[in-house]
DNA sequence: CAGCAACATAGACGAGTGTCGATGTGATGG
DNA sequence: CCATCACATCGACACTCGTCTATGTTGCTG
Protein backbone atom coordinates (compact mmCIF):
# COMPACT_ATOMS: atom_id res chain seq x y z
CA UNK A 1 0.00 0.00 0.00
CA UNK A 2 3.27 2.54 -0.60
CA UNK A 3 2.79 5.40 -2.58
CA UNK A 4 4.69 3.44 -5.34
CA UNK A 5 1.24 0.79 -5.73
CA UNK A 6 -1.48 3.41 -5.30
CA UNK A 7 -1.73 3.47 -9.25
CA UNK A 8 -3.15 0.01 -8.79
CA UNK A 9 -5.10 0.46 -5.69
CA UNK A 10 -6.58 3.56 -6.79
CA UNK A 11 -9.23 1.82 -8.87
CA UNK A 12 -11.22 1.72 -5.82
CA UNK A 13 -11.47 5.71 -5.70
CA UNK A 14 -14.68 5.57 -8.01
CA UNK A 15 -16.01 2.70 -6.10
CA UNK A 16 -16.26 4.53 -2.57
CA UNK A 17 -19.14 6.20 -1.68
CA UNK A 18 -17.31 8.94 0.37
CA UNK A 19 -15.31 10.14 -2.22
CA UNK A 20 -17.15 12.73 -4.57
CA UNK A 21 -18.40 11.68 -7.44
CA UNK A 22 -16.16 13.90 -9.86
CA UNK A 23 -13.82 13.01 -12.16
CA UNK A 24 -11.07 12.73 -9.55
CA UNK A 25 -12.06 8.73 -8.78
CA UNK A 26 -12.68 8.28 -12.61
CA UNK A 27 -8.56 8.77 -13.20
CA UNK A 28 -7.42 6.11 -11.60
CA UNK A 29 -10.88 4.11 -12.57
CA UNK A 30 -9.94 4.41 -16.50
CA UNK A 31 -6.34 5.31 -16.89
CA UNK A 32 -2.81 3.20 -16.50
CA UNK A 33 -0.25 5.26 -15.77
CA UNK A 34 1.07 7.56 -18.94
CA UNK A 35 3.82 5.31 -19.75
CA UNK A 36 2.19 2.17 -19.53
CA UNK A 37 0.12 2.04 -22.69
CA UNK A 38 -1.18 4.25 -25.41
CA UNK A 39 -4.43 5.98 -24.11
CA UNK A 40 -7.67 5.18 -26.04
CA UNK A 41 -9.81 8.35 -27.07
CA UNK A 42 -12.30 8.13 -24.06
CA UNK A 43 -9.51 7.98 -21.51
CA UNK A 44 -7.32 10.84 -22.37
CA UNK A 45 -11.17 12.40 -22.59
CA UNK A 46 -11.49 11.26 -19.16
CA UNK A 47 -7.99 12.56 -17.99
CA UNK A 48 -8.02 16.08 -20.02
CA UNK A 49 -11.19 16.74 -17.89
CA UNK A 50 -9.69 16.68 -15.19
CA UNK A 51 -6.42 18.37 -16.19
CA UNK A 52 -8.04 21.39 -17.91
CA UNK A 53 -9.52 22.10 -14.41
CA UNK A 54 -5.64 22.84 -13.32
CA UNK A 55 -4.16 23.76 -16.43
CA UNK A 56 -5.17 27.44 -15.77
CA UNK A 57 -3.23 29.62 -13.29
CA UNK A 58 -6.18 30.91 -11.07
CA UNK A 59 -7.26 27.41 -11.03
CA UNK A 60 -4.04 26.05 -9.97
CA UNK A 61 -3.44 28.90 -7.70
CA UNK A 62 -7.06 28.40 -5.90
CA UNK A 63 -5.93 24.62 -5.71
CA UNK A 64 -2.56 25.29 -3.59
CA UNK A 65 -4.26 27.82 -1.48
CA UNK A 66 -6.76 25.69 -0.15
CA UNK A 67 -4.39 22.47 -0.32
CA UNK A 68 -2.07 24.57 1.79
CA UNK A 69 -4.36 25.95 4.38
CA UNK A 70 -4.56 24.50 7.95
CA UNK A 71 -7.37 21.68 7.88
CA UNK A 72 -7.46 21.82 3.85
CA UNK A 73 -10.35 24.09 3.71
CA UNK A 74 -11.09 27.91 2.84
CA UNK A 75 -13.97 29.97 2.39
CA UNK A 76 -14.34 32.25 -0.86
CA UNK A 77 -13.77 35.54 0.87
CA UNK A 78 -10.78 34.49 1.67
CA UNK A 79 -9.88 33.73 -1.58
CA UNK A 80 -10.74 36.73 -3.45
CA UNK A 81 -8.87 39.24 -1.62
CA UNK A 82 -4.93 37.45 -2.20
CA UNK A 83 -5.63 36.79 -6.53
CA UNK A 84 -7.11 39.92 -7.36
CA UNK A 85 -10.14 38.77 -9.24
CA UNK A 86 -13.95 39.36 -8.97
CA UNK A 87 -15.80 37.10 -6.30
CA UNK A 88 -18.29 36.09 -9.45
CA UNK A 89 -15.04 34.73 -10.90
CA UNK A 90 -13.55 33.14 -8.03
CA UNK A 91 -16.93 31.02 -7.60
CA UNK A 92 -16.59 29.83 -11.50
CA UNK A 93 -13.22 28.64 -10.83
CA UNK A 94 -14.36 26.93 -7.45
CA UNK A 95 -17.23 25.19 -9.21
CA UNK A 96 -15.05 23.72 -12.02
CA UNK A 97 -12.69 22.19 -9.32
CA UNK A 98 -15.55 21.20 -7.20
CA UNK A 99 -17.16 19.19 -10.92
CA UNK A 100 -13.38 18.41 -11.49
CA UNK A 101 -13.77 16.33 -8.22
CA UNK A 102 -10.53 18.52 -6.92
CA UNK A 103 -12.14 20.13 -4.37
CA UNK A 104 -15.40 19.77 -2.43
CA UNK A 105 -18.02 22.18 -0.97
CA UNK A 106 -19.63 22.55 2.56
CA UNK A 107 -22.01 25.08 2.37
CA UNK A 108 -21.96 26.48 6.80
CA UNK A 109 -24.34 29.68 7.14
CA UNK A 110 -23.59 32.15 5.14
CA UNK A 111 -19.84 30.93 4.25
CA UNK A 112 -19.07 28.09 1.75
CA UNK A 113 -15.94 26.23 2.83
CA UNK A 114 -14.02 24.65 -0.21
CA UNK A 115 -12.11 21.82 1.21
CA UNK A 116 -9.30 19.48 -0.53
CA UNK A 117 -9.67 16.24 -1.80
CA UNK A 118 -5.83 14.17 -1.29
CA UNK A 119 -6.85 11.98 -3.00
CA UNK A 120 -7.34 13.30 -6.27
CA UNK A 121 -3.99 14.51 -5.86
CA UNK A 122 -2.50 10.70 -5.23
CA UNK A 123 -4.17 9.97 -8.36
CA UNK A 124 -3.12 12.26 -10.67
CA UNK A 125 0.24 11.79 -9.78
CA UNK A 126 0.21 7.84 -10.05
CA UNK A 127 -0.63 9.30 -13.86
CA UNK A 128 2.31 10.45 -14.06
CA UNK A 129 4.71 7.69 -12.50
CA UNK A 130 7.48 7.02 -14.21
CA UNK A 131 7.95 3.55 -16.80
CA UNK A 132 9.22 0.33 -14.37
CA UNK B 1 17.80 8.72 -5.04
CA UNK B 2 14.22 7.61 -4.24
CA UNK B 3 11.12 8.74 -6.19
CA UNK B 4 9.89 10.28 -2.70
CA UNK B 5 12.95 12.47 -3.00
CA UNK B 6 13.02 13.20 -6.57
CA UNK B 7 10.99 16.18 -5.81
CA UNK B 8 14.10 17.32 -3.67
CA UNK B 9 16.37 16.70 -6.46
CA UNK B 10 15.10 17.62 -9.79
CA UNK B 11 15.66 21.07 -9.52
CA UNK B 12 19.17 19.88 -11.24
CA UNK B 13 17.08 19.18 -13.76
CA UNK B 14 16.86 22.69 -15.01
CA UNK B 15 20.63 23.05 -15.31
CA UNK B 16 21.78 19.78 -16.72
CA UNK B 17 23.05 20.47 -20.29
CA UNK B 18 21.22 17.18 -21.77
CA UNK B 19 18.42 17.93 -20.77
CA UNK B 20 16.19 19.93 -23.07
CA UNK B 21 15.47 23.92 -22.28
CA UNK B 22 11.87 23.33 -22.01
CA UNK B 23 9.55 24.23 -18.99
CA UNK B 24 9.70 20.50 -17.58
CA UNK B 25 12.93 21.13 -16.06
CA UNK B 26 11.37 24.53 -14.67
CA UNK B 27 8.50 22.88 -13.29
CA UNK B 28 10.81 21.38 -9.90
CA UNK B 29 12.93 24.56 -10.16
CA UNK B 30 9.90 26.78 -9.64
CA UNK B 31 7.15 24.60 -7.87
CA UNK B 32 7.23 22.79 -4.64
CA UNK B 33 4.31 20.19 -4.08
CA UNK B 34 0.99 21.98 -4.83
CA UNK B 35 0.13 21.38 -1.48
CA UNK B 36 3.27 22.91 0.24
CA UNK B 37 2.76 26.48 -0.25
CA UNK B 38 0.31 28.87 -2.03
CA UNK B 39 1.55 29.31 -5.81
CA UNK B 40 2.78 32.95 -6.74
CA UNK B 41 1.87 33.66 -9.87
CA UNK B 42 4.80 33.28 -11.82
CA UNK B 43 4.99 29.68 -10.49
CA UNK B 44 1.34 29.01 -11.63
CA UNK B 45 2.05 30.44 -14.70
CA UNK B 46 5.13 28.32 -15.14
CA UNK B 47 3.54 25.16 -14.33
CA UNK B 48 0.43 25.69 -16.31
CA UNK B 49 2.73 26.15 -19.32
CA UNK B 50 3.82 22.36 -19.25
CA UNK B 51 -0.47 21.82 -17.70
CA UNK B 52 -2.27 23.50 -20.90
CA UNK B 53 0.86 20.94 -23.13
CA UNK B 54 -0.74 17.86 -21.60
CA UNK B 55 -4.57 18.90 -21.41
CA UNK B 56 -5.68 18.01 -24.68
CA UNK B 57 -6.79 14.90 -25.78
CA UNK B 58 -4.71 14.20 -28.80
CA UNK B 59 -1.51 15.47 -27.42
CA UNK B 60 -2.08 13.63 -24.08
CA UNK B 61 -2.68 10.38 -26.65
CA UNK B 62 0.69 11.26 -28.20
CA UNK B 63 2.45 11.26 -25.02
CA UNK B 64 1.12 8.22 -24.06
CA UNK B 65 2.10 6.56 -27.39
CA UNK B 66 5.89 7.59 -26.92
CA UNK B 67 6.15 7.12 -23.97
CA UNK B 68 4.55 3.62 -23.96
CA UNK B 69 6.97 2.58 -27.12
CA UNK B 70 9.40 0.44 -27.23
CA UNK B 71 12.97 2.77 -26.81
CA UNK B 72 10.44 5.57 -25.93
CA UNK B 73 10.62 6.94 -29.62
CA UNK B 74 8.19 7.29 -32.67
CA UNK B 75 8.73 8.91 -35.98
CA UNK B 76 5.48 10.99 -36.80
CA UNK B 77 4.20 8.30 -39.58
CA UNK B 78 3.83 6.19 -36.75
CA UNK B 79 1.74 8.69 -34.46
CA UNK B 80 -0.34 10.26 -37.48
CA UNK B 81 -3.03 7.30 -38.32
CA UNK B 82 -3.73 5.66 -35.46
CA UNK B 83 -5.23 9.17 -34.30
CA UNK B 84 -7.12 10.00 -37.25
CA UNK B 85 -5.78 13.52 -37.77
CA UNK B 86 -3.75 15.31 -40.62
CA UNK B 87 0.37 15.27 -40.59
CA UNK B 88 0.27 18.87 -39.62
CA UNK B 89 -1.89 18.50 -36.95
CA UNK B 90 0.23 16.48 -35.53
CA UNK B 91 3.62 17.85 -36.17
CA UNK B 92 2.17 21.37 -34.60
CA UNK B 93 1.00 19.26 -31.69
CA UNK B 94 4.36 17.44 -31.17
CA UNK B 95 6.28 20.72 -31.47
CA UNK B 96 4.33 22.22 -28.31
CA UNK B 97 5.26 19.16 -26.60
CA UNK B 98 8.77 19.43 -27.15
CA UNK B 99 8.37 23.23 -26.37
CA UNK B 100 7.22 21.87 -23.01
CA UNK B 101 10.01 19.94 -22.77
CA UNK B 102 7.80 16.28 -22.48
CA UNK B 103 9.66 15.04 -25.53
CA UNK B 104 13.00 15.81 -27.47
CA UNK B 105 13.23 15.75 -31.54
CA UNK B 106 15.77 14.02 -33.14
CA UNK B 107 16.23 14.18 -37.07
CA UNK B 108 17.81 11.17 -38.61
CA UNK B 109 17.74 10.88 -42.52
CA UNK B 110 14.44 11.74 -43.88
CA UNK B 111 12.52 10.81 -40.57
CA UNK B 112 11.78 12.87 -37.42
CA UNK B 113 12.06 10.46 -33.90
CA UNK B 114 10.45 12.13 -31.13
CA UNK B 115 11.26 10.55 -28.00
CA UNK B 116 10.16 10.83 -24.11
CA UNK B 117 11.53 12.36 -21.42
CA UNK B 118 11.16 10.37 -18.18
CA UNK B 119 12.12 13.20 -16.14
CA UNK B 120 9.39 15.31 -16.99
CA UNK B 121 7.07 12.81 -15.39
CA UNK B 122 8.63 12.26 -12.47
CA UNK B 123 8.93 16.45 -12.28
CA UNK B 124 4.79 16.66 -12.71
CA UNK B 125 4.59 13.53 -10.15
CA UNK B 126 6.26 15.39 -7.54
CA UNK B 127 4.34 18.44 -7.95
CA UNK B 128 1.33 16.12 -7.31
CA UNK B 129 2.38 14.73 -4.38
CA UNK B 130 0.41 14.16 -1.46
CA UNK B 131 1.09 16.12 2.19
CA UNK B 132 2.91 15.19 4.52
C1' DC C 1 18.97 17.16 -62.11
C1' DA C 2 14.18 15.63 -61.58
C1' DG C 3 10.96 13.56 -58.70
C1' DC C 4 9.18 11.90 -54.60
C1' DA C 5 8.65 11.17 -49.65
C1' DA C 6 8.69 12.93 -44.78
C1' DC C 7 8.08 16.64 -42.22
C1' DA C 8 7.59 21.77 -40.95
C1' DT C 9 5.43 26.22 -41.48
C1' DA C 10 1.78 29.68 -42.62
C1' DG C 11 -2.71 31.41 -42.65
C1' DA C 12 -7.68 30.91 -41.70
C1' DC C 13 -11.78 29.52 -39.40
C1' DG C 14 -14.79 28.01 -35.71
C1' DA C 15 -15.38 26.37 -31.00
C1' DG C 16 -14.33 26.86 -26.30
C1' DT C 17 -13.51 29.73 -22.21
C1' DG C 18 -11.67 33.22 -18.67
C1' DT C 19 -13.26 37.45 -17.08
C1' DC C 20 -16.45 40.92 -16.18
C1' DG C 21 -20.88 43.55 -14.52
C1' DA C 22 -25.62 42.74 -13.31
C1' DT C 23 -28.75 40.12 -10.90
C1' DG C 24 -30.75 36.20 -8.15
C1' DT C 25 -30.82 33.45 -3.62
C1' DG C 26 -30.60 32.38 1.21
C1' DA C 27 -29.14 33.38 5.83
C1' DT C 28 -28.49 36.81 9.52
C1' DG C 29 -29.66 41.00 12.35
C1' DG C 30 -32.12 44.89 13.99
C1' DC D 1 -40.29 42.91 7.68
C1' DC D 2 -36.52 45.19 5.65
C1' DA D 3 -31.53 45.72 5.09
C1' DT D 4 -27.31 43.54 4.57
C1' DC D 5 -23.85 40.15 3.73
C1' DA D 6 -21.83 35.89 1.41
C1' DC D 7 -22.22 33.52 -2.45
C1' DA D 8 -24.22 31.59 -6.95
C1' DT D 9 -25.99 32.30 -11.54
C1' DC D 10 -26.59 34.70 -15.99
C1' DG D 11 -25.13 36.98 -20.47
C1' DA D 12 -21.77 39.11 -22.92
C1' DC D 13 -17.28 40.04 -24.78
C1' DA D 14 -12.54 39.23 -26.04
C1' DC D 15 -9.21 36.06 -26.62
C1' DT D 16 -6.99 31.53 -27.11
C1' DC D 17 -6.35 27.45 -29.59
C1' DG D 18 -7.26 22.91 -32.17
C1' DT D 19 -7.92 21.71 -36.71
C1' DC D 20 -7.75 22.20 -41.49
C1' DT D 21 -5.76 23.26 -46.45
C1' DA D 22 -1.98 25.06 -48.92
C1' DT D 23 2.74 25.57 -49.35
C1' DG D 24 7.75 25.44 -48.14
C1' DT D 25 11.97 22.65 -46.91
C1' DT D 26 14.98 18.87 -46.67
C1' DG D 27 16.87 14.29 -47.78
C1' DC D 28 16.92 10.24 -50.68
C1' DT D 29 16.92 7.97 -55.31
C1' DG D 30 17.13 6.85 -60.20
Amino acid sequence: MATTTAAATLPVLGATADSPPGLAGAISACCTPLSRAPLSAEEADTLVAVLKAIAVPTRLRLLSMIYARDGGEACVCELTEPLGLTQPTISHHLKVLVDAGLITRDKRGVWAYYRAVPEALVALAAVFSPPQ
